[in-house]
RNA sequence: GCGGGGGUUGCCGAGUCAGGAAAAGGCGCAAGGCUUAAGACCUUGUCCCGUAGGGGUCCGAGGGUUCAAAUCCCUCCCCCCGCACCA
């Protein structure tokens, strides 16, 4: 095939380029401005990218179109610490890395190697997709095009953490994080050999407590459920080696393996001595809550590796706990300690009930399920049934004091708080799966980071404008309102800062660098400033909170700001006017794996930052894409790149095949075999409008208003569907349902197809820009690209035309149907007879049978032959279930087509009543004719 | 566990909101045509039965509402994604 589809891809991106007709400035048009997430550039862009951006490229392609003035920027994100990971990786020429990024990401090995710092990985791939992108042909203001280590990148940046710490929303606090005490490090999940689910948890602890030589002993219970506090009948320690630790001036009795943990958290932690178990069990402790002494008992099943190695026991909820106590009592250990007389004397307390029922809940699942010993694994599931029903189901009784009849499943955290404040709890990191151990063989800790830097995200007041805020937006697909709605609600403080990466520091201290998706909440608006910027009339010196404060917000009087900045009046006043005319953001189209993390940063910031009519107006959010249902991985491949994706195949066919093959937020997956046939798609095509793309001449026929009829369906179905961001929809009626149709037209003579060639190039131009840029210069000098969509035209379109047609492919596939069992030569069509058009007239509104029936019979002439006319009515009622009379000239059809059926069918075909038997005419209804094979 | 989405013909997927002949479109497969030939193109077929355009089955499973259910209601089973400080 003659086509090369990346010569014509070139020469259309050139001249684009040349012309500059994607650079848009402020205009009296309306403006829309769509934005993508800019890339991470720790490698290649691939088909995630390919995917996100080329359906923002054909909506920004279509609203363009449609008449409005369109800004679609695009800028590089390299803040963070995966590049510098990646530079680490590559100078220590990590096998795995190289392989990957040889195979997969396409660098030539020796140009690989050579990329050992930060610097050089974010100048190569960089120029790579900055290429990727244009040999794709999107529609990108490249005049606007930034990277966020730029200098007046992270001036922005700063002015926007000044003007969030101005509004408290940067706040001091300390969180918990998976830690390597080896690498002494925080670990991601790519750093994880083991433990990549484990989550971390909050124990609560609740000091209990006893005293010995006037000195107070803290036992540091730790409990995932502290409202059972109020049923704690005793304190399990395992008979071992504990320790007596120092935590900020209180003594605690932990397990060494707790102590190891205390020393990540923010406590002042110091080792005093060692004490064994053995001393305390039979002694008395205090519960801090109650005030009522309990025993200290020995119990196996307590993991000195979980939390604090020191229990509380509640039998009467806690199936271990039960079971513990009953063989307790005939165990080695009452003897030994002495046990009996408490033994004896403890009775399980309830606290929570579930409806109306009765008896120690513990115990009875106990029964239920048998279990006899504390060693025995069904007491794991035992524990989770019944936390299960009672965290949903149960309700805190009259014990609990101020707590009762509170919910169990709202008491937690509440109770945590009450408990800290009260000087008698604290909380206790734990991991919830174990164990978690680093690539470098140690096992992680959770530490506890302090004095972080937070974005206070869990403020009401803002959660709440933006709660409010996100009704007015558009959200697709609608369902993600939800999401976004709840993603909101579980939204807690954010730590912002780190030791290490690249980025922007904290301006008002400088040891903490600014985290790479905090960097990138309102960047859309430094579009407005990068194009004077990369013009050189925008310097970094220029740009000073009162510069960024009158050109963003409108704050302060241009001749000051013009003082302070260095710069003219005239400029600030043009760069102040383009972000009005562009603010704000009317579209933010994004991969949905951004729903939980930027897309809410992005709200809260612009929010927070700007006044409400800068606020975004909507997000649409797609899925992920898959190489042969295979998952791709940027650090382990599979991966296809951008590049590869449209050198291999041709940017047209990347890009509709990749808008074609799924919607929404559903995965797509990229199949080969199915790429390669859409190319032969897209050169059948081409060949087509080649071959038909001419003068439209003679008269317009009823079969060229039947395609033109045809078409405006098509357009208006494109258009609804490009209107809500359905991009595979769009694609299906404007391509494939077109093509379809325009081949029956061909093949019933039609000869002009050109009719409709140039609105169909122009309906198919946001999909693939470059072929069709071509094809409309055959006979024309503008540029597609920036011509009107085609609009539904109501007056164009012909039912009656489509009727006949629809009645020439039944009659067709009906006579077929007769052919496959009937060998003849020749076929009799005889029409219904003409009392069957009366009776259907006369019945047309009805949809009964018995008043269908009822009306017709009131007919002398009908009632003479009451029996055909009674089968024929129950015949057409059925067949037709809204019992319209079709308005074809059924006759006129048949004759004009005689040629057309024979060669369709094979056979001759003949309009004649006579020839046609009587049982045949019979079945016949109007629009049906009677059929007969000889 | 919590939250969101989903289960339709060999596969991918429309149809579900607004109940009314299930299966648009793509892929694959098959037959015929065109061609020196083809992985190219055109046409037809692709749940089952049928020597007359017809009949039957069918939408994860099971109930229910209705003249009528893939669609509405209830119960259950299964799959995917997120639960963070990481881009």
């Amino acid at each position: 095939m003659q086509l090369d589809f990346r010569e014509i891809e070139t020469k259309w991106q050139k001249k684009w380029e040349e012309e500059g007709i994607f650079q848009p400035e402020p205009s009296e048009k309306p403006k829309f401005f769509i934005t993508i997430p800019y890339p991470y550039l720790n490698g290649n862009l691939h088909a995630g990218h390919t995917r996100t951006f080329t359906i923002g490229d054909a909506f920004a392609r279509f609203m363009r179109m449609k008449g409005y003035n369109v800004l679609f920027p695009m800028g590089f994100h390299v803040t963070g610490t995966p590049i510098i990971g990646l530079a680490e990786l590559i100078q220590k020429r990590d096998e795995n890395t190289i392989r990957v990024y040889s195979q997969y990401h396409d660098v030539p090995e020796d140009v690989l190697v050579k990329l050992d710092t930060p610097e050089k990985i974010v100048e190569y791939f960089s120029k790579e997709a900055l290429q990727a992108m244009k040999s794709i042909g999107y529609s990108i203001d490249w005049r606007r095009i930034f990277t966020t280590t730029d200098e007046t990148y992270q001036k922005f940046i700063e002015w926007q953490f000044y003007r969030l710490k101005e509004m408290g929303y940067v706040v001091k606090g300390s969180h918990p994080v998976r830690y390597c005490p080896n690498d002494r490090n925080p670990v991601e999940d790519h750093d994880l050999l083991h433990g990549e689910n484990a989550t971390v948890v909050d124990f609560t602890v609740i000091k209990f407590y006893y005293e010995k030589d006037g000195e107070r002993i803290i036992l540091p219970c730790a409990t995932l459920r502290p409202e059972t506090v109020f049923g704690v009948t005793n304190i399990w320690l395992k008979p071992e080696e504990y320790m007596i630790v120092n935590v900020n001036g209180e003594r605690w009795l932990v397990s060494e393996e707790a102590y190891e943990k205390l020393k990540y958290s923010d406590k002042n932690v110091e080792f005093e001595r060692e004490i064994n178990a053995d001393e305390l069990f039979g002694r008395f402790a205090v519960n801090p809550v109650t005030g009522k002494e309990i025993p200290i008992l020995p119990a196996d099943f307590v993991d000195l590796d979980n939390a604090t190695g020191v229990v509380m026991s509640v039998p009467a909820h806690a199936p271990y706990d039960y079971v513990a106590l009953q063989e307790l009592k005939d165990s080695d250990y009452a003897k030994k300690y002495n046990l009996d007389e408490i033994l004896n004397k403890i009775k399980p307390i309830v606290l929570i009930r579930i409806e109306d029922e009765e008896g120690i809940p513990a115990e009875k699942i106990v029964k239920e399920m048998g279990i006899k010993s504390q060693t025995d694994p069904a007491l794991e599931k035992a524990t989770k049934t019944l936390y299960k029903r009672e965290f949903h189901r149960g309700v805190l009784l009259e014990i609990t004091g101020e707590y009762e009849g509170i919910k169990v499943s709202q008491i937690k955290e509440k109770l945590q708080k009450d408990l800290i404040e009260r000087g008698i709890g604290d909380i206790f990191y734990e991991f919830s799966e174990k164990p978690v151990v680093c690539r470098c063989g140690t096992k992680c800790v959770v530490k506890v980071v302090k004095d972080q830097w937070f974005l206070s995200y869990s403020d009401l007041e803002w959660k709440n404008k933006v709660l409010k805020h996100l009704e007015n937006m558009k959200i697709i697909p609608d369902y993600y309102k939800e999401e976004f709605r709840n993603k909101i609600e579980w939204l807690k403080d954010k730590a912002c800062a780190r030791r290490k990466g690249l980025g922007t520091r904290i301006p008002w201290d400088s040891e903490w660098l600014i985290e790479s998706l905090s960097d990138s909440t309102i960047y859309m608006s430094y579009y407005i400033l990068a194009k004077y910027v990369n013009a050189g009339e925008l310097k970094a010196e220029n740009m000073t909170k009162e510069l960024l404060d009158y050109v963003l917000l409108g704050r302060g009087r241009v001749e000051e700001v013009s003082k302070v900045s260095g710069l003219q009046t005239e400029l600030i006043e043009r760069i102040r006017r383009d972000f009005v005319y562009w603010y704000p953001v009317d579209m933010r189209s994004s991969g949905k794996d951004l729903v939980a993390n930027h897309l809410l940063f992005f709200l809260f910031h612009h929010i927070a930052i700007f006044p409400e009519e800068y606020w975004p107006k909507a997000i649409a959010v797609n899925g992920y894409v898959s190489l042969e249902g295979k998952k791709m991985s940027k650090s382990k491949g599979p991966l296809l790149t951008m590049k590869r994706a449209v050198s291999e195949n041709g940017a047209d066919v990347t890009r509709m095949y990749i808008l074609y093959t799924s919607e929404y937020d559903s995965d797509a997956d990229w199949r080969r075999r199915d790429v390669e046939s859409l190319s032969n798609h897209l050169r059948r095509f081409y060949e087509l409008i080649i071959q038909n793309y001419g003068d439209v001449e003679g008269e317009i026929t009823t079969l060229d208003k039947w395609l033109i009829s045809r078409f405006q369906r098509v357009v208006k179905e494109t258009t609804t569907a490009m209107e809500s961001f359905q991009t595979r929809r769009a694609v299906n009626s404007a391509f494939f349902e077109m093509m379809s149709d325009v081949r029956w037209y061909l093949r019933r003579g039609g000869k002009n197809l050109s009719i409709i060639i140039d609105d169909w190039l122009k309906l198919l131009s946001p999909f693939i820009p470059h072929l069709c840029e071509e094809l409309w210069h055959l006979r024309h000098d503008t540029f597609i690209s920036l011509e009107s969509y085609p609009e539904y035209r109501d007056d164009l379109v012909d039912d009656k035309a489509e009727i006949a047609e629809e009645y020439l492919k039944k009659l067709i596939s009906d006579i077929k149907e007769i052919l496959k069992f009937v060998k003849a030569k020749k076929v009799y069509i005889a029409l219904a007879e003409e009392w069957k058009y009366e009776v259907l007239r006369l019945i047309k509104d009805e949809k009964d049978v018995k008043n269908a029936m009822k009306k017709v019979m009131e007919r002398e002439e009908f009632r003479k032959m009451g029996k055909d006319v009674s089968a024929f009515i129950k015949n057409v009622l059925k067949e037709r279930s809204d019992g319209t009379v079709e308005e074809v000239d059924e006759k006129r059809v048949i004759n004009d087509n005689l040629e057309f059926i024979k060669r369709e069918t094979g056979v001759e075909i003949e309009l004649n009543n006579e020839k046609v038997p009587k049982t045949k005419r019979k079945v016949s209804i109007p629009g049906k004719p009677a059929i007969y094979a000889e």
